[in-house]
DNA sequence: CTCCTGGTTTGATGGTGATCGAATCAATCT
DNA sequence: AGATTGATTCGATCACCATCAAACCAGGAG
C-alpha cells in the first residue's frame, strides 16, 4: 500500500461515479429537468467546496497548471499550513482535485471531469423560453 | 416606488455588474488564469448559494420554467415558508434569480446570464496540458 | 539513528448558517 | 374597515465551518 494511500483516496468522486451509466454526468442542465433530491445531495457539496473564496482561488491556482506542489500553494495565501491542508481536503473530498506524494512533496492537480460536469450542469444552451414579465 | 421594490432590488448581480467592461464576465475559465482575490470574493458567494441541496433544487425548479410562483415552490420542500423565503433570498442576493410581485403572488425566474457566467468559468475547453503522473 | 523540513491531523474557538415559530406586511375579498 | 391568504422578516437555537496552534507523520540529509 502506497505511502499516501489514505490521504489520496478520500476523493468523493461525487459527480461522476455511482451514476447509472445512462445520463453519464447528470448531463444536461439545471434548467432542462429539475435536479432530483439525490442529485442535489451529491452535487451541492461540490458547489459548496467552491463556495469559499480561498478554495475557489486554490482550485483556480491548481487548475492553471498540470500539477502544483503544496509548497507553492501555501505562500499564495495568508493562512497557516494547517488551514491550507484543511481546504485542500475539502476540494479533494468534493472530487475536484487529486493528489499524490512524491518524495518530500505532495502534488495536486485538477479533475477536469468534475469541472466539466458542473459546467455542463449550469450551461444554458437552449433553456427556458425566456422570461417575459 | 413599486410595492416589492426593496425585496426585488436586493440582487447582488455579483457576477456581471461592476466589472470593468473588458473581460465582461470573468470570461474564460478557472484554469486559464488564476482567479484574483477580488473575483474570488465576488464569485464564491454565488457558488455558495448553490452549495446547499435545498437551494440547488430550488434553482433548478425555477430554471426549468419561465417563471415560478412561490406558492408552487413551497410544497416541493418539507420546510416552513419562512425557511423557503430565506433560501430564495440567498439565491436572489447571489444574483441567480430575480422576482416580482404580481397581485397576491410573487414570481421568481432564473437569471441565465448568472448561470452562463459560472458555466463559462468552469468550462474546460483547451485547458491544462493534461496531468501526467 | 537523529534532526529537519514539508504536510496532515487534532482540539479548541469564534463566527456563520439552516431551521422553526411567531410577528409583520401586501393584496384581495366580504 | 375587517378578515383571509400569500410571502417576508425577526428572534432564538442548534449545527456546522474557518482558523490557529500544537501535535503528529513521512521522507530525506547529516
Amino acid at each position: 500500500m502506497s505511502p499516501c494511500f489514505d490521504m489520496c483516496q478520500d476523493s468523493a468522486m461525487s459527480i461522476l461515479e455511482s451514476v447509472p451509466q445512462e445520463q453519464a454526468v447528470t448531463c444536461c442542465g439545471l434548467a432542462t429537468s429539475p435536479v432530483t433530491q439525490e442529485d442535489a445531495a451529491r452535487l451541492a457539496p461540490v458547489f459548496k467546496a467552491l463556495g469559499d473564496p480561498v478554495r475557489l482561488r486554490m482550485a483556480s491556482l491548481i487548475a492553471a497548471q498540470p500539477e502544483v506542489c503544496v509548497c507553492d500553494i501555501t505562500p499564495a495565501f495568508d493562512l497557516s499550513s494547517g488551514t491550507i491542508s484543511h481546504h485542500l481536503k475539502q476540494l479533494r473530498e468534493a472530487g475536484l482535485v487529486s493528489c499524490e506524494r512524491r518524495g518530500t512533496y505532495v502534488f495536486y492537480w485538477i479533475n477536469p471531469e468534475a469541472l466539466g460536469a458542473l459546467s455542463a450542469l449550469l450551461a444554458v444552451s437552449a433553456p427556458v423560453p425566456a422570461h417575459v414579465p
